[in-house]
DNA sequence: TTGAAATATATAAGATACAAGATGGAAGAT
DNA sequence: ATCTTCCATCTTGTATCTTATATATTTCAA
């Protein structure tokens, strides 16, 4: 017995491993958007054969990360102003309803967890660790989700989750975002603590909306029409 | 220049077409809830080789309509009573907020569509076409989404879509239900129609809801334990 | 008789091989 | 010079084959 929390790691699906591999690599900018993924070529860098790349590549798409064209390939998704609205106008919906489920289910668990992440993002913010910031910052809000109590409204925010953090990381370049972003998720907390809900309601809304506002400011600086096709 | 508008039909894939027909046969009931779905039988029974079907399976998964069990097997999803709650409570989110959208947005277009679907539910009833009054049902609510103009939305509601309708063939049986449910969407229709959106939000709640609960009441009768795993 | 360990079998997961559609450029016709 | 057609090539889509794992069954010992 000489480990003792290890968890017997059970070794994942080469699948699964795949997916978060690209997944981790489109959300933390290592890939560009549009760029092409080679089912041949993810093969030999993984060192694995196309049957798994394939099927993580099928789940990415679920995601909404990639695009797939039949018989044509597989890109890395693009964003267009109309997604960007799309995203903003969803959370906004899903997120208000989570915090309302949340609160009124599992308040103390939510506040005691949101507590320590919004702890954890001012030591980022502190450190200027941004990716870790933006890890934490989605933290936050998925805590909303798996505090509302039901499974199908957290695996509905899934697949955009991740198409937030990638946002996210290619558009949040200036320092003032963050400084700003901090004060909400702390007046958001403060809201919540104390069961304030129509004004916590009203403050994510309003978040998500600048959030939103922000991002398209900074749009047109960024390289949506990369396409990168390189061989 | 011998047919005006065929669409040339490009051949789907296998794979979508295996989604299609599984989906269809759990939509309808021709699959037991929890049955146990071989890769092996189904690349049998439709003629082709397994990967498609696997591939197939995968999308479902993500449609709710199947767990995989890694190593052990795909099984039709199962109805707890606490999914049943969750279907309900995301339904209700969504739903009222894609109304809204719609209203605002392509309330000519929307009320013309449902004026349309709400028409063939009520021949379907007179003709007592049980199976064309569910699908008709499913498409009103669809309507509600594609009119709202924003696609993450629509798409959020795919997977819980199918499942609706996969708990609604297995437990709309009584004759009642359905003539109530005839009632309740004329209402909404009428309150769309005229603009009066808070009524109509609080309609189309209280519809969906009142259909959970008529399922909650029916769902200790029907046989969510059934495994039929035939060989 | 009971319980644990060894073994058998069924099943999915992955690798490899092959087929077929999509694309772009070259060659030929106009 | 420009447009069309054909073909080479790239890439995915599908089939087949092999391996690994989970579960059931059997066996053997206490």
């Amino acid at each position: 017995m000489v480990s003792t929390s290890r968890k017997l790691q059970r070794p994942r699906s080469l699948t699964n491993m795949i997916v978060e591999r690209i997944r981790s690599q489109i959300i933390e900018g290592d890939l560009e958007l549009g760029e092409f993924l080679s089912e041949n070529a993810l093969a030999e860098t993984y060192g694995v054969s196309k049957t798994p790349v394939r099927e993580a590549l099928l789940q990415l798409k679920q995601e909404g990360l990639v695009d797939i064209h039949s018989k044509r390939g597989t890109y890395v998704f693009r964003l267009k102003p109309a997604d960007l609205e799309a995203v903003g106008e969803l959370r906004t919906i899903l997120e208000a309803a989570a915090m309302d489920l949340a609160i009124a289910r599992a308040h103390a668990k939510l506040v005691a967890d949101l507590t320590d992440v919004v702890g954890k993002m001012e030591a980022a913010l502190a450190s200027e660790d941004l990716a870790a910031y933006r890890r934490f910052d989605a933290a936050f809000h998925v805590v909303l989700f798996r505090h509302a109590g039901n499974h199908l409204l957290e695996a509905s925010y899934q697949p955009i989750a991740f198409k937030v953090q990638a946002i996210r990381t290619r558009l949040s370049v200036s320092g003032q975002h963050n400084e700003t972003s901090m004060e909400e998720h702390h007046a958001i907390l403060d809201a919540i603590r104390e069961r304030r809900v129509t004004e916590a309601r009203e403050l994510i809304v309003a978040h998500i909306q600048h959030t939103q506002q922000r991002y398209a400011e900074e749009f047109p600086s960024i390289p949506t029409l990369a396409v990168a096709r390189a061989r």
